[in-house]
DNA sequence: TATTGTTATACTCTATAACTATA
DNA sequence: TATAGTTATAGAGTATAACAATA
């Protein structure tokens, strides 16, 4: 199927192009706060424990799509800063229990609002419609990778 | 405009989620292949000079999206590896000359089709429908950004 | 034995600051 | 003075390998 595989190549060009681009752009204004100073992979761990509040170190590496080892690193860190706490479960005691603090809440708030405005101003002055193309992509990419993009090692 | 505001939000909110997922996928297929051993950053810093040769360090940083400071390590870890070339440019004596060695060439190829086709594989089996939904989305943000998303400090 | 998690080590990415050389 | 580029320093992200503790 030519024309099938030259989309699928399209796609996969336009993904390895674009990606990048939007990504400095969020770290340039997450950065810009020294205040804030979190880092992506930071951020998307908080969002993380927002939704899944008591979750395993395991389930942050998954979710972050890194080792256990990373995830370990980049939990201790957070912990350091006490934006989040790590307990021993009780039941399973090899595992650990993961929860934002209060400071992690707010430092979360904060960062999630502005990377946001930051992103919602270079998308300022697109019509509807273009926005709303550009989302439908976005949704239908997200969908293919959270049912196939586990880690493979 | 209520409508076009939650659009805007949705659309960030989406690339947050959705960028990282797709590139640890690039950077574990890239990583398991121990051969090309390429970066993210390094395959694109290739792919611009295979487009612009000749480029000098400062087109580097703009592309990359980072500051030449970063730009010229990752250009001197290029030339280590003799993937890349920087020569003295005869007329503009602060200037450098970049451009891909046969080497570079050989290994921009061979991990472009890696990335590409782990990418593809990823979205294989999506309609044609979705697949050029999908890529009218990601154009529509690549056009937004190449515009608009300069480095800001 | 398998799973959860940590630590040690090594790279890369990235920035800021300070610097040199050229225009 | 302004621009092109480098180097030093620092911190984060990441992996692999080796390990401890628990199931």
């Amino acid at each position: 199927m030519l024309i099938s595989e030259t989309s699928v190549e399209q796609c996969a060009g336009s993904i390895v192009e674009t990606l990048p681009l939007f990504l400095r752009l969020i770290r340039a204004e997450l950065r810009r706060h020294p205040r804030l100073n979190l880092s992506l992979p930071q951020l998307r761990a908080l969002v993380y424990l927002r939704d899944q509040p008591g979750a395993s170190a395991s389930g942050m590496a998954e979710y972050l799509g890194v080792t256990r080892a990373t995830a370990s690193t980049t939990i201790e860190r957070l912990v350091q800063r006490e934006l989040i706490t790590r307990t021993d479960d009780p039941q399973e005691r090899r595992r650990v229990v993961l929860n934002l603090t209060e400071a992690g809440h707010r430092q979360l708030e904060q960062a999630s609002t502005i990377a946001q405005e930051r992103v919602a101003e270079a998308l300022a002055g697109l019509s509807p419609s273009r926005l709303r193309r550009i989302n439908e992509g976005l949704l239908l990419l997200q969908s293919v990778l959270h049912t196939r993009a586990g880690i493979t090692r």
